[in-house]
DNA sequence: CGATGCGCTGCGAACGTTTGCAGCGGCCGT
DNA sequence: ACGGCCGCTGCAAACGTTCGCAGCGCATCG
């Protein structure tokens, strides 16, 4: 293994002056840089990473812990992050947490100590989380805590645009399919939904319970869907809308001829499937690099000027086949 | 911070006693390991990560490395991985290389020196890849080179079984939507395609050149497929079987009407589109899971006694809608 | 011309752990 | 009863890097 010391050697300096070369090159004289340069090429020198981390006490990398990366929500921002990261010269460290509460705290505590900072996305128990890596910078995504730094999207608006459209097309009766109890994005949807309903007195909510954010939720929902009268429906995310539409197609019921569906996230699923979703688009990749950007901040700040204010991206409607007006046949043209 | 010291001086015992209490517990007496445990217990210490790898040489982590992890193919592969490496008790680093060759050399060798080795999966370069990671250990899925330790799945007997569910429909013309070009499972399909048309002399395969391995590459198909005269396609996977129908829906060709089609992997994405697509199954998870496996067999195996052979998992057919036979509207019942 | 300062470099001490080696009892076999 | 062995523990030396401190030479200024 080559070392600083058999840099050092061939560039006829100390060993202070090749990591100083190498970590702070503009504290090191033109000619004496070149030098260093030139051996750690020859020799194909490689910093020791374990031992820098062990002196200088940070590790230059950063870690993201994700409920799953088989959701193609989290496959895109943990996309985005990674991006961000190797732009920032840095290592990103991904984690997948299953859902589960516990498995997230477990995750951080072995991932918190090897890296400078986390970023949690959707955690599934916050206060546990930031618990568990005590004191290390942390941002949250689609999540709030106090003083935490995060980075959001702007569900209120994206759900007033959804309700908006909806209504434009006369749905007077809308449903909400929701997602998991914990999810903080779900409590922010129902708020942004309520709010949005209540400027309108001739739009009524009907708020579904907890339901699973993968196809099996929408699935299970559909037939209180159906049941609840309404004649639009507004889904946790994509995955849902999509089960959702499955389990009704099987009960004879057409979307979106029989229930507009209004999917969220526009992940990829929603433009493939059929019909294609009607969704609400975040830039998931964007949100992943906006965190990471965040982060990087955050470590390296000092303490003291950390800046609390919360990035929020913004919310689109991407309006696809999924939605159309109620009961209106002849507006399709008939069959 | 606390250190081993911390411990050794409460639980009244030397620095040594507390690693090896930690490390090899069945290397120190009863007495003596319960006392150092409560002492790490009420101290709350943690061993650093860092220190622990400058000195022994091994981090007790490794890597994995995916050419997209927003294709659920790879995303299902990395759940596997990662749950398994949690069972090990070791940590695992995901890289997201983009398909890009030089990022996936350059990802490797960031990611390497902090491993005790590295699954690479589709590797877009294999040979540069394994350079980068000079002489770690590694495991490949889905590629094959000479001596080096892998596990794929059985693309062969997967595509045997294809074509003879498509000639048993009564498809004599099946044309194959091929891959990138440098993937090696691409590779695989074509070879075990082409020999299974071998053993019928009254099936003909077309086969047709390189395509994206997203919906893009699908689209893109399309038309080929058509132009082909095949009355039945085999996809280098499910996304581009999902294009291929979008184009052809969009040419007013219906499927399984017009034409039938295999997707290959059965990622989710087959169950959810209409219609749902017949395809290969291969047990990703398995795929991740087994890799993990063999990594760290090789990695705590003494250099001599690797063993060479490669662990090839089943692939097996599942029939959704997708296919039928050809031209045979009857069989389905008149519209 | 001497003092002051600054830019650059080297020395050496950490950082917290693992592990080879040796010592110390106690037990067993002869 | 004594030698040897074995199970357990402690000592101390690494592992490769970063960084505070100090020294050196040279230029600039008084």
């Amino acid at each position: 293994m080559v070392t600083v010391h058999d840099v050092a050697r061939l560039a006829g300096v100390s060993i202070s002056t090749v990591s100083r070369a190498i970590a702070t090159p503009e504290k090191v004289a033109d000619a004496t840089r070149d030098r260093v340069q030139s051996a750690v090429r020859e020799l194909g020198y490689r910093p020791n990473r374990a031992a820098a981390v062990l002196r200088a006490g940070r590790s230059g990398a950063y870690g993201l812990v994700v409920p799953d990366l088989a959701n193609p929500y989290f496959a895109a921002v943990a996309k985005g992050a990674q991006e961000r990261a190797r732009e920032h010269g840095t290592g990103l460290f991904i984690v997948d947490t299953d859902e589960d509460p516990d498995l997230e705290a477990e995750a951080i505590r072995a991932l918190a100590p090897q890296t400078d900072g986390v970023v949690l996305c959707s955690p599934r128990a916050a206060a546990r989380a930031i618990e568990a890596l005590d004191g290390r910078p942390v941002v949250l995504v689609n999540h709030d805590v106090d003083g935490v730094p995060a980075v959001e999207a702007d569900h209120r608006g994206g759900m007033r645009r959804a309700l908006e459209h909806l209504r434009a097309l006369g749905h007077r009766r809308i449903a909400y399919v929701g997602g998991p109890e914990r999810s903080w994005s779900d409590r922010r949807r129902r708020a942004g939904l309520a709010e949005a309903a209540n400027r309108y007195d001739d739009v009524e909510v009907v708020e579904l319970g907890a339901f699973r954010p993968q196809m099996e939720g929408g699935q299970a929902s559909a037939d209180l869907v159906v049941a609840s009268g309404a004649t639009a429906v507004i889904t946790f995310n994509d995955l849902v809308a999509v089960g959702l539409v499955d389990r009704l197609r099987t009960r004879g019921l057409d979307v979106p001829r029989d229930l507009s569906v209004v999917g969220c996230d526009d992940s990829y699923v929603a433009s493939l499937v059929t019909p294609p979703l009607t969704t609400l688009r975040v830039d998931l990749r964007r949100l992943g690099r906006t965190a990471v950007d965040r982060l990087v901040a955050t470590a390296s700040a000092t303490a003291s000027d950390v800046t609390p204010d919360v990035p929020v991206l913004d919310v689109e409607l991407v309006v696809r086949s999924s939605t159309r007006p109620p009961g209106a046949d002849h507006l399709e043209g008939a069959p």
